[in-house]
DNA sequence: TGCCATTTTAAGTTTTCCTTAGGGCCCTGT
DNA sequence: ACAGGGCCCTAAGGAAAACTTAAAATGGCA
């Protein structure tokens, strides 16, 4: 964990620094606006303690300016106590959380591990085989960049082979998972959406492995990519 | 934006549930820790906003509980004066914030404002999708610089839209989000007013995909912003 | 109370796409 | 080589989902 301390008093600088250094957190120093705003610019920090009274450039700009560049890297803000209405401005600029001096630092530890643990958690998971992409959040697939224009069973088609991929799959087991109990079962319709799956993400992708059933596998000259 | 409102003292709920509800926010309330911990556990909340000094089961034992089986919905914490420790062992619990009463409604409302935001992956106070803005300070939104006129819920449809852009988000998602428990499930409200917010919008900004919902998504010339 | 803005319902229309069916191709085993 | 079965392709019917429009219901405010 590598954090961004941007506050212009020695002391408290100090004094802070050794503590998150011995809750494990990697350490940077930033004493004014500028240095925190080309810092934060540049390295790659998991958090960002933010004083909002800093000297050249003041707190809230320099937090503004990381945040209409598209910066997303949670930040806490420090300020001095019974500016209750700067924390509402602060908020607004696009802080994540607020502290007030003086503080316990207990207290800061504790936010920070809730804003680190929250900006963890938006990983999503992503299925990959070769240059398709499927993004079951947001119900979307694509090949080699371009989006997929998919109707419902043609996606969750996909999204099944994407989960299984590199095994056979029979017809028996996708009407299994792609409809409910009662599904007749001389129906075609697997095959005819393999075909027009196959038309959209590349013939080649999808193997047919006669008596069996399908394999979807990325190119040869595509294997090991991620 | 539906919000779950865990307090026992009858005035400060009262007055709190009001303002929000000015706010633009759909509320429900839980007198207790035991309905706090049911409604939470059934309900799609945005966030929650849960009083330490529960009565039947305390506020930290409701959040762990929740945490616990996997929930992640952002959570506020209240609690009285002074009891700073208290703070600790709530952040530990999975709280994302906290707030020290008496604290002004602003102060929450700009917290909460945060909290939504950042729960649903946004790091920008101000939501963006191509030409279309949406100020939550403000609670104004415009396209190309245009200002929109609307209506108190084409807006919060417009808004939830914009928290969850480029994600299919179905009707029963959207109503569970807009509304409180009792709607109707076989309305086409949803659909009536994709239809107003398209024609104010721009048709092409939402696309609709069939059986699933709704995705809300920039120009394919304005893809490349930020 | 009555008016106006907003929301909801309802009905009719359009669009999408799932399914079916038939002809043809290819693979395989005899 | 050829017969048979498995697989592929295409096109069209029909049903479900989504859209549109207008009118009815609701609710806030003068």
């Amino acid at each position: 964990m590598r954090i961004l301390l941007a506050e212009d008093d020695p002391d408290l600088s100090r004094q802070l620094k050794a503590s998150l250094q011995d809750a494990g957190y990697v350490v940077d120093h930033a004493p004014d606006g500028e240095e925190a705003h080309f810092l934060g610019d540049t390295e790659p920090y998991d958090c960002v303690i933010l004083d909002l009274g800093l000297p050249k450039i003041d707190g809230v700009s320099v937090l503004e300016r990381w945040r209409r560049d598209g910066k997303a890297t949670p930040v806490l803000i420090l300020t001095a106590r019974g500016a209750w209405s700067d924390k509402v401005s602060g908020f607004d600029a696009g802080a994540d959380d607020y502290l007030t001096k003086p503080f316990h630092t207990e207290e800061l530890l504790a936010r920070l591990r809730a804003l680190v643990r929250r900006a963890a958690g938006h990983a999503q998971p992503l299925l990959v085989c070769g240059g398709v992409r499927l993004d079951p959040r947001a119900a979307r697939a694509s090949v080699n960049g371009e989006p997929l224009r998919l109707t419902s069973l043609e996606y969750r088609l996909l999204h099944y082979m994407m989960l299984h991929q590199n095994r056979v799959i029979s017809r028996t087991e996708l009407v299994e998972h792609l409809y409910d109990q009662d599904f007749d079962r001389d129906s075609n319709t697997i095959e005819v959406f393999m075909g027009r799956l196959r038309k959209k993400i590349g013939n080649e992708r999808i193997e047919t492995v006669r008596g069996l059933g399908y394999r979807l596998k990325p190119l040869h000259n595509e294997v090991s990519e991620i």
